[in-house]
DNA sequence: CGCCACTTTGACAGCCTTCAACATGCGTGG
DNA sequence: CCACGCATGTTGAAGGCTGTCAAAGTGGCG
């Protein structure tokens, strides 16, 4: 059983068939660019993982040997100040790669906040299949340049955005938890700590607190539970996201 | 004569040879993989610009149809909040490609700073190209990854230090003006205004100056003119960048 | 049922922003 | 060559958003 999979990484609506709204980017595995033998050949090389919560998938500073494709759960990349503050860069999903980066040593850590099934890839057949396959590879750049897009996008929210707007785009961009339910009803599932929430939204875990709280105060949204969260007003959330309020 | 160059965005130390000393990427037109055959395909496809201080490359929403390499000067890329706050996602200089993003229209704009000349290919003749130069995909793919890198520290920058390491950080990180003499005399050209370099950093023009009064009077930093800084204190500098003061 | 980590809430402080005034520098034109 | 004028940069004072510190509340899990 094949478990590759390869979808662009914090992608705002995932939420249908896997696929991104935005940008039309699908799972490798439903890319007709790639064929059977090609994901034959990939699969032939992977070592699948599994991880509890909190395990290591990469640690800063070590040899960068690997590569890892997420086939389930969500992990925690971040990278660590010397005196311990943190900035969470992405949490990555099922279909995200991780250690494509050049450099002999990671500069980033990564850890699974839930439980986590991987695929891992030795760096140098990582190589030689992307040679190999010319359709992996322009699936990668397509990636790459993809989550370029979305880093963008977070750096305008670090650099200008209130902490209201804040919550409310990491609210937007989470993938819903209702993957065939489209309209209004939007579920939300929050795997991750209120400090993870902060530390990717470069606030603390006070604010974020404060700001659900003011959020759901206002009727815009509504706590199912601590990892559940129901959006009750898309349109109003909208709003606050881009700052017209 | 040939005016294609790729370098990896956002590199710290651009100042060897055109080299990033961190990870060693190069020019391609000094990458061993490229050869001469496939430069000159590349220039046949390329048109050559010249802009003005101010002028556009590239619009947000409009119609992505080019991609862009940049020859020489220096270029502003920004995403605009629909208030009118700007965050400046990166300075791109000569060797830096611009417009690779997948999607139909731009996300982000992109003007000079300086007089700029740079390389326009239609994006149809791009995507041909890099079907049929495995190199070049490769090259960009590198270029990809390591713009990643950098994003991310931008995100940690943004997210998690204080206005005095920001600036000390954006002081080590830009390009220095003398190529051939490294050691403690390093000299950084700033070709952007204090509003731009507010609008990278995520802080106000008065929190830009004020930083620079503090690095003058300290001795840190000598200012040569308005655009031209002396690193006195490199390692001082770095200290308080990384937050070790 | 009870522990313990996580979350929420409150009071206060601080860093950076905002608003304002002044200084500087550079290009233009006399 | 110098004076003028405007854009850009610097400096100062006050205020606000978010951070810090502290304590109470909540929920999950053994």
């Amino acid at each position: 059983m094949l478990e590759l999979k390869v979808l662009p990484t914090g992608c705002a609506n995932r939420r249908r068939s896997n696929a991104c709204d935005t940008c039309g980017a699908r799972p490798l595995s439903v890319c007709a660019s790639i064929d059977d033998a090609d994901l034959s050949r990939l699969d032939a090389l992977a070592e699948h993982l599994d991880l509890q919560s909190g395990e290591t998938l990469i640690q800063a500073d070590e040899a960068a040997s690997h590569v890892f494709n997420i086939t389930s759960g969500s992990v925690r990349v971040y990278r660590l100040l010397s005196d311990g503050r943190r900035q969470i860069t992405g949490f990555l999903f099922a279909g995200d790669f991780l250690g494509l980066a050049t450099g002999d040593t990671y500069v980033f850590s990564a850890e699974a906040i839930e439980p986590v099934t991987a695929c891992r890839f030795r760096k140098s057949d990582y190589r030689t299949l992307i040679r190999e396959t010319p359709a992996l590879e322009t699936a990668l750049l397509d990636r790459a340049n993809h989550e370029l897009v979305a880093a963008q996008n977070q750096m305008l929210l670090l650099g200008r955005k209130t902490a209201l707007e804040r919550v409310s785009t990491f609210l937007l961009e989470m993938p819903t938890q209702d993957p065939a339910r489209p309209g209004p009803q939007e579920r939300v599932h929050l795997p991750m700590t209120r400090a993870e929430i902060a530390d990717y939204l470069g606030l603390t875990i006070e604010t974020v607190s404060r700001v659900f709280t003011r959020l759901k105060t206002q009727g815009v949204i509504r706590l199912i539970s601590l990892s559940e969260v129901r959006i009750e007003q898309p349109d109003v959330l909208r709003a606050l996201a881009d700052g017209e309020a």
